[in-house]
DNA sequence: CGTGTATTTGAACCGCCTCAATCCCTGTGG
DNA sequence: CCACAGGGATTGAGGCGGTTCAAATACACG
């Protein structure tokens, strides 16, 4: 009954910096897997909000789509991401998988909070999920906000690299498209690709087709 | 002992957009109340995290200047609202007091913690107070990224007017200057002005001296 | 191998930034 | 009481970065 043992254990001493390694086993039999194909919406916008969920594998995307049609993407959820908070009772905005078979877990908004009423380290858990989701959010603003084109692409490479699981060494597979990266750092996806020709050109990173993207240790 | 009792009881039913109201009385033996000057730094950059914070009066602003000179506001903090969450072991942003006499209690970090362990209530308020910080700042997100200067003046205006708590019927006075707007929406001074006079012009705002806007209701 | 989508490149335009100057408001000292 | 100083706010002119529109290329899938 009591399933502190069964948490990472890593709620003390500190963790990574943007997200945590597995989903907490703690909720992990409560857990209602789903698979997703690419696009399909995860969360709708505006839907009732019952459910918690945690990206399991692939990736998604927290987006608005604006009266006037251009979309924003607020957060890229990659596996070890929880979604789904927020202190109203539907959800502000939309979550669509990225990559095919994208899988997450949903467990009954309800039920988390009943758990972590009940057991204290459940609860520090899931506050350090929302720390870290604070900090990626804040972490982003920084990003939109101050930099021009080429560093926001820069930025989002090197955010996402350190966030990327299956990191290999000539570099890693870009979950999301151009259209993603400009959607989310508030660019056209023309002046992405311009800002990935230039850093390809600088010598700050090594393009292997257009989603195998290495990172260069040197400026 | 219990201290549930004390709470604001609103953590079930749902409160609204971006803030709470007061600050949670459950904590209030433990805060340690302070009184700062304008301009003042209340938390470092990169400061050693051992407390939290909850603004009680006046205004602050979380922000971070970077290598090139450039501020960047993450978050506006008023009346009700927490800050020093962070995942990590120190303080990613500096926190300033916007207005002169900004009183700000902090708490032991780790006193918290022990209080969340021990009192289901204490932690749900906490989680509000999370949720609501996400959504925050995920809404600010929004407004940077995808609108320009004018809409993001006038969006910046309404959130603050929602948000403010002394709302006066010939509307409000703004606790910032044109240069922290111009830095948490990722504008210039002279942009935001421009956008500030065409808003007056265009009739979507009333202006009564730099400091006290009126938004109409119509467009 | 063809079709549709993603990516890339080019050219012209527009919004925002920079630089500069002026205005306004407040506080201070003569 | 007024002159002055200083910071915030506003307005103007010119340049640059990013958008838009258009077109070409690369790529995945049937």
């Amino acid at each position: 009954m009591h399933s502190s043992a069964q948490l990472s254990a890593n709620t003390s001493t500190l963790p990574p910096k943007y997200s945590l390694p597995t989903p907490p086993l703690a909720l992990q039999s409560y857990a209602n897997i789903k698979r997703w194909p690419r696009d399909q919406d995860i969360v709708y916008q505006d839907e009732w909000a019952e459910d918690l969920y945690c990206v399991i594998s692939g990736a998604a995307r927290q987006c608005i789509v604006r009266p006037d049609g251009r979309r924003q993407i607020v957060d890229i959820l990659l596996p070890g991401d929880f979604f789904g908070f927020t202190p109203s009772s539907t959800h502000r905005f939309a979550v669509q998988a990225v990559v095919e078979d994208t899988i997450v877990a949903s467990y009954s908004r309800r039920r988390i909070e009943e758990m972590a009423d009940n057991d204290p380290q459940v609860a520090r858990e899931f506050r350090q999920r929302l720390y870290m989701t604070i900090s990626r959010l804040q972490e982003h603003l920084l990003v939109v906000g101050t930099m021009r084109a080429p560093e926001k692409v820069r930025a989002f490479l090197a955010h996402l690299s350190e966030r990327i699981p299956d990191l290999r060494n000539d570099g890693m597979v870009l979950p999301v498209s151009r259209y993603d990266i400009a959607d989310q750092l508030g660019l056209s996806v023309e002046t992405v690709c311009r800002a990935m020709t230039e850093l390809k050109t600088s010598g700050a990173i090594h393009l292997g087709g257009p989603r195998k993207v290495q990172i260069t240790a040197q400026h």
